[in-house]
DNA sequence: ACTATTTTTGAACAGTGATTCATTATTCGT
DNA sequence: ACGAATAATGAATCACTGTTCAAAAATAGT
């Protein structure tokens, strides 16, 4: 028996990745992949069904590790529910930015996939969403957070303006200092724009 | 001479529109534009340069249209900064909810024209930005709004939340009310989660 | 009704790139 | 060192669809 060398499945998928933030799915080439990934066109197939697969893969990886650090935060019975906010902003802005093409590719595709192969999207996202809910839900009826907001919709403000500021910072970080953006992000999603100290 | 009957530019742009909001733009067949919009193939070349033509023209009319829409509201001195800010909103809801099918072609294509036709992209996009910018700016100055955030990073924030919200509305309108999501927008965007009438 | 002019048409073309698979290379156990 | 058995390869295939353009149809003026 022989065994596989090195790890051209990781290799592909790193590849992938970055092809992928660079150029967008569709104008994507699988023998461009292969080229930066140092494998064969023929190997991408030994790996992956397809060029959707490689795709799916990247989702379930990082939805995969948000979850589980979300897990191991709600856990946590040393927070207040506002200092476990903010561990969770932390959590989701230190992922996205040590893997900025993936958080570039989440950008683009995510939509797209949730919209028209929603029954094949990893699970993790959705169990990653019920735990944010959570923290939330359970922010509401300790009375730190406001009971009046809508909690799905919430979830939608927040990780769309996630969204917009990560690729934003991912395409030209000169313009979005990240502990600038961190911050922002933070205190605009718990105070809103309004100066509250009118005087 | 022949006049040219109908309106078949509108037709084919209004076709377009609603494929490219079901299938994706890169999903879309251009047949499939021809046979919705009741003209031929060749005729969706007469009236457009190619694909990318089309996709472009959705933008610059929609944009074209949120920039006239807010260059009125700016020009209005009826109304107090926080008014104005609520007035934007409420433009920016209607105009979208009015286009459903629109709304969700800029959600899923703007990023990727953005980063990758920058140049091509319609210039009516940054003058509105520049709008909205100015009445965040005046609103700080007239210390309505918070001056220790970001006016670049607040842009971002409200334009990404706002993306997903209306794309979600747009998918499963069920899911979101109307009023509901423009009620939440309006208020976490001013206020955020938060409860601060804590006791 | 006839001609000139413009509009419309859609079959055919052409470029593309994802995927396949027969072949080659490599490894391992004996 | 030899023969399985598995891994890797990349040229060739093949389906797909955006775009073209020569021909047909419609209109207007006379």
């Amino acid at each position: 028996m022989r065994k596989k060398e090195g790890n051209k499945e990781e290799d592909i998928l790193k590849a992938a990745i970055e092809v992928f933030a660079q150029a967008g799915f569709y104008d994507a080439k699988i023998s461009k992949i292969a080229e930066n990934a140092g494998v064969s066109i023929g190997s991408i197939y030994v790996y992956y069904k397809n060029k959707d697969d490689i795709l799916n893969k990247i989702f379930e990886k990082i939805w995969g590790s948000l979850f589980h650090n979300l897990d191991a935060l709600v856990a946590r019975s040393d927070l207040s529910m506002v200092e476990k906010y903010d561990a969770m902003i932390d959590m989701i802005f230190d992922t996205f930015t040590e893997n900025s093409s993936t958080a570039i590719v989440i950008a683009h595709e995510q939509q797209r996939l949730l919209l028209r192969n929603r029954d094949s999207f990893t699970e993790y996202y959705d169990k990653f969403v019920g735990l944010g809910e959570k923290i939330v839900r359970e922010g509401i009826k300790k009375k730190a957070f406001n009971p009046n907001i809508d909690v799905n919709i919430f979830r939608h403000f927040l990780l769309g303006a996630f969204r917009d500021l990560i690729t934003s910072w991912a395409v030209v970080p000169d313009e979005f200092p990240l502990n600038l953006v961190r911050r922002n992000i933070k205190f605009l999603s718990k105070y809103g724009i309004l100066n509250h100290n009118q005087e």
